[in-house]
DNA sequence: AGTCGAGCGCGCA
DNA sequence: TGCGCGCTCGACT
């Protein structure tokens, strides 16, 4: 299991409605490789069970993008569950962040 | 308060 | 083999 394997366990469990940070993710594979969490995303080989758009930088910002997905429908998904995204960064975003189970 | 640089793990050139 | 990236934080201005 490598680091980026890891990455994608964790973002898939990810509850529906919640999002989480790329801090969250490599605090909790005990890391400072927050970069690597972000490529590991990237990088990923199964997008459909990674819901990368879950998953944005610790001020709330959606971040980049997601592979082939852009920030325009990351944002749209987003909403869809239930998360509000003002402009590129989630408004609510303390609310819906979800933290690992240590 | 805003900007700059360093540091991590993996992928690609 | 070496550099950069979808980030984050600390230090300096």
């Amino acid at each position: 299991m490598g680091f980026n394997e890891e990455v994608l366990r964790l973002a898939g469990k990810i509850p529906k409605g919640k999002v989480t940070t790329y801090k969250e993710i490599a605090k909790k594979l005990k890391t400072k490789a927050y970069r690597a969490v972000g490529n590991a995303l990237n990088a990923n080989k199964q997008p459909v069970i990674i819901p990368c758009h879950r998953v944005v930088k610790s001020d709330g910002s959606l971040g980049g993008y997601c592979g082939v997905m852009n920030s325009k429908k990351k944002k749209f998904l987003l909403e869809k569950e239930g998360i509000k995204v003002k402009g590129n960064k989630i408004a609510d975003f303390s609310k819906k962040r979800f933290r690992f189970k240590k």
